[in-house]
DNA sequence: AACTAGTACAACCGCACGCAT
DNA sequence: TATGCGTGCGGTTGTACTAGT
């Protein structure tokens, strides 16, 4: 079917944003809330599209938004989050409260990325860079090898695992050889040992859990509350202005600062088009 | 000082999904 | 069921900034 663009494009505005319209959209979603992105631009007398101004809010915007930059610590669980998770941002941001995906993302790719090579692992598969290029000789030698009829490759490598059990520290695999018909059952084994120590465990974790195919709870839970990238009005009242540590400009944090936080809090309080008063500036 | 290469990150684009009709 | 809409997500691009020569 084709689906309609978001907006018809003509005469909108594109790159990168003013302190202006900062202004207009902050003051605009503090006052009114957010139910219709497509809607906020017109009101908020923005040029710009809804989708823009979501992605405005969400990544730079949004006054629980912790900046700076990432430490150490964080630097590793992202680590251990993407060897579990691979790149679905939105789902490892949601273990980092006030960091966006966008953010993440950016920083797996300029800087976790290199650190990763430079350790000497691979930054799709957490493994040894090493192991995996002796993986694919193997795996040549293996294709080769079925090339050639009546031909057997040894079963060492024909085994197949199978997760029993799992939680949030670790799961129980079951290790069945395909061609002796043996199945034994490993001790438990935490996603540190699967991230480092097995091989392929991204199939393993990915068809297990099905981690590949988002179900509809997790996007519900991901959508339902504060979370990362999801930003849940309900729970904008718990932020504190003081994680708001930078907003790019010293003028519009001050200005941010300056708004009293009881209209923040009233999100649910929310009367969509009532309150028209799109901000203007010196109004407050 | 001028230029170039590399880096960081904001912003855009296209697609998929859920929901309503 | 098919279609349209709004939104969220992940990949990619554009650009400002910085370091090196």
């Amino acid at each position: 079917m084709g689906r309609q663009p978001c907006c018809d494009k003509v005469g909108l505005k594109r790159g990168p944003w003013t302190i202006e319209e900062d202004h207009k959209l902050i003051n605009f979603i503090l006052n009114n809330g957010i139910h219709c992105w497509r809607m906020v631009p017109k009101l908020a007398g923005l040029l710009r599209c809804g989708k823009s101004c979501r992605l405005r809010w969400i990544n730079y915007l949004r006054p629980d938004l912790k900046r700076g930059g990432f430490t150490d610590t964080e630097e590793d669980q992202i680590i251990q989050l993407h060897s579990r998770l691979g790149n679905r941002w939105s789902k490892i941001a949601a273990h980092f409260p006030g960091r966006t995906d966008n953010e993440i993302k950016n920083h797996w790719n300029t800087r976790i990325k290199k650190k990763m090579k430079l350790m000497g692992l691979d930054p799709v598969t957490h493994t040894p860079i090493e192991q995996i290029q002796k993986q694919e000789v193997s795996d040549n030698r293996k294709q080769r090898s079925q090339s050639r009829p009546s031909f057997s490759t040894g079963s060492e490598e024909n085994v197949e695992m199978i997760m029993k059990s799992s939680d949030s520290s670790g799961c129980t695999l079951q290790v069945v050889s395909e061609e002796q018909g043996n199945k034994v059952e490993l001790n438990k084994v935490t996603w540190d040992d699967l991230t480092y120590d097995l091989p392929n465990k991204n199939e393993i974790i990915c068809s297990d859990l099905d981690l590949g195919s988002r179900t509809n709870q997790e996007k519900n839970a991901s959508t339902g509350s504060f979370s990362g990238s999801s930003f849940s009005l309900e729970d904008s009242s718990h932020l504190s202005m003081s994680e708001s540590s930078y907003l790019g400009e010293n003028s519009l944090l001050e200005w941010v600062d300056s708004i009293s936080m009881e209209s923040i809090l009233e999100w649910d309080g929310f009367d969509p088009l009532m309150d028209q008063d799109v901000f203007c500036f010196g109004n407050r």
